[in-house]
RNA sequence: CGGGGAGUGGCGCAGUCUGGUAGCGCACCCGGCUGGGGGCCGGGCGGCCGCAGGUUCAAAUCCUGUCUCCCCGACCA
């Protein structure tokens, strides 16, 4: 049996060939069972499909297999990053504290610091921001030496409250954290979009499915701020998707769904509600729709004021919205400054009340009653018109639900793991950290700046979530730890094995990165282990087709199965391959 | 940080209540059979039962302390 000479195919991973990857000598634990304690979908199956092992809470090995794939989302990554200019280094993790310090970011509880033999504090880098600054400070003289881009792959160090489902939240993680380096805002802004192009081109290519989402700027401080959201059931995030809109929800806005009030009678009436807190309770027994009640939320402002936020009973207070609104840091009021400045707690309601009072847009103003509660116990009021019974200024503060109208369509909801985040910073860093340039006219002026942050690590896990199946994972073909899995179902001194020895040199030779199994295991464990992997083209060398002039091949995704002959089988594998997801 | 659960061989577990010197399945090693969906037979290796202290003639088991891990929530630059 001779196989046909392949032509050589080019493909874009093809500086990162490996040689040697027979199963026989390949480390790739894999597992019939995943460990008991494991509840995402991503983490029982990379731990089973051998590509991560876990050392300590939140701190995860990645065996040879799951590296090749990180790898390749990182490859990913630095071609785009490069494609916009990009320019790639290396900045240490671990860091003098002073730095931190001068920044005003010291001193977090997620930042894991230490002293050196000195005695000096330092902190391992949660992030990069003090570190680029500090070398922008020291290099950037002019607008001449404006605009950068830099970024580089390194290590976070972050002493999460909860690490949690294997490889989606854990202590230590890579990142590819870039950084612009402008003059002016019109400039950070190109750097910004120049990203986002990046970014899109990224996860597009890694094979996921994915969101650009609207997003809380956080502790990050600065201008404005995008996530890239990639759904799946074990992500940490809901985000809120309509026809052209999506947004994360802690910052998701949408139209209320209407609800029907019953008519406002001239004043309000006390209606009595023994025992009744909850807003279920009252609604229920006072048989209006909970919509139809006002609840109260009395927050005390940093400066020591007095607020009553009020949403409609079937909404929630979104704190980070309320943050937004209130332009200002807050907390929920104790139960007896409540009693004190309001009345009891589950009976409170904003007629009366000596304070600032913050009404939710989702709440109508146009006439109907509501009901509240009435500052004593037991009684609620009815018929309560905001404007008329009670003064106001409004603000857009609620958690939007499922069926939330944007623009006249209804919102859903998901579930999804933030993958990457892009930030304007603006001058948050280069001001106190004294990052300055000489404009054309000479004068000193902060450099402007943006943060742009993806997690290689979070691609890999959302690939699995999304496209795992009962047999195990299925990977997008741009980040499959190979290309091709090659099984031999003959022994040892077999035709099939022979004619398998040469098909992998080929395949090899063809630039499709292929993992061959030759262990002399029977076809079922071989075949299992394939479909863990989850590599997405399969090759079986087999008896029965090799009689017939062929090879066996499937699709791991949908598992299609087709034949291919022997003669010019590399070239018909490889061109399988360049039609895959 | 609040609530819940768990630490026994590489993985999954039983044994703990009722103390007597550790067991099962898978994996692994050796030999043989089988050879298209985790197959079969025989023979083996491997664990100071998380750690420390205590009670006892005797502790995986009872007591005290401590460490670690997981899940839900809070948190999440």
């Amino acid at each position: 049996m001779e196989l046909a000479v392949a032509p050589r195919v080019t493909l874009a991973t093809a500086t990162l060939r490996a040689a040697m990857t027979r199963l026989s000598e390949y480390l790739l634990p894999t597992e019939r069972e995943p460990p008991a304690d494991a509840e995402a979908l991503s983490h029982k199956l990379m731990v089973r499909a051998g590509l991560v092992r876990q050392i300590g809470a939140g701190l995860w090995s990645w065996l040879p297999a799951g590296w090749r794939t990180h790898q390749r989302v990182v490859q990913i990554v630095r071609e785009e990053m490069n494609a916009i200019g990009g320019q790639e280094m290396l900045m240490p993790v671990l860091h003098p504290a002073d730095i931190w310090k001068r920044s005003g970011r010291y001193g977090f509880d997620e930042m894991f610091t230490l002293k050196d033999r000195k005695g000096a504090d330092m902190v391992l880098a949660m992030t990069h921001e003090e570190i680029v600054t500090t070398h922008a400070a020291q290099v950037i003289r002019s607008y001449r030496d404006l605009p950068k881009i830099l970024y580089h792959f390194q290590v976070k160090e972050r002493d999460e409250p909860r690490p949690r489902a294997g490889v989606l939240r854990t202590r230590e993680f890579i990142m590819k954290d870039s950084y612009s380096l402008d003059c002016d805002p019109e400039g950070l802004e190109l750097s910004y979009e120049k990203h986002a192009v990046a970014y899109d081109r990224m996860l597009d290519r890694s094979g996921l499915e994915w969101y650009k989402v609207k997003a809380d700027v956080g502790m990050m401080g600065g201008h404005g701020a995008d996530e890239y959201m990639a759904p799946c059931a074990a992500g940490e995030n809901d985000v809120v998707l309509a026809p052209g809109y999506a947004a994360n929800i802690e910052v998701a806005s949408a139209d209320a769904q209407p609800v029907s009030l019953p008519p406002a009678p001239d004043a309000p009436e006390e209606v009595t509600t023994p025992g009744l807190t909850t807003v279920g309770q009252v609604a229920t027994t006072l048989g209006v729709p909970s919509g139809a009640l006002l609840k109260a939320f009395p927050v005390v402002l940093d400066d020591g004021s007095f607020v009553l936020v009020m949403v409609r009973g079937d909404h929630r207070v979104n704190e980070i919205k309320l943050r937004l609104a209130l332009q200002c840091g807050f907390r929920a009021a104790r139960a007896d400054e409540i009693e004190q400045r309001l009345g009891p707690p589950g009976f409170i309601g904003p007629v009366g009340a000596q304070m600032r009072i913050l009404l939710d847009q989702g709440v109508r103003t146009d006439g109907g009653g509501y009901v509240v509660g009435g500052n004593r116990p037991d009684i609620h009021l009815s018929g309560v018109v905001p404007g008329r019974d009670f003064n106001f200024e409004t603000a857009d503060v609620r958690e939007v639900l499922a069926g939330d109208l944007v623009n006249g369509h209804a919102v859903r909801i998901e579930p999804a793991i933030e993958v990457g985040n892009i930030f304007k910073l603006g001058t948050r860093y280069s001001e106190p950290l004294g990052a300055n340039f000489l404009t054309q006219s000479g004068v000193s002026e902060p450099i402007w700046m943006g943060s742009y942050g993806i997690g290689p690590a979070r691609i890999a896990a959302a690939a699995i979530e999304q496209f795992a199946d009962e047999q195990g994972i299925s990977w997008p073909r741009s980040i499959s730890p190979f290309d091709v899995h090659l099984v031999t179902l003959g022994k040892a001194g077999s035709e099939e094995r022979e004619v398998s020895e040469l098909l992998y040199e080929e395949l090899i030779a063809a630039g499709l990165d292929t993992l061959y199994d030759d262990r002399d295991a029977n076809p079922g464990e071989k075949f299992a282990d394939a479909e863990l992997l989850g590599v997405p083209l399969r090759v079986t060398v087999g008896r029965k087709a090799l009689a017939a002039g062929e090879f066996e091949v499937q699709l791991r995704r949908g598992q299609e199965k087709a034949s291919v002959a022997v003669d010019g089988a590399v070239a018909a594998i490889a061109e399988l391959w360049r039609r895959l997801p």
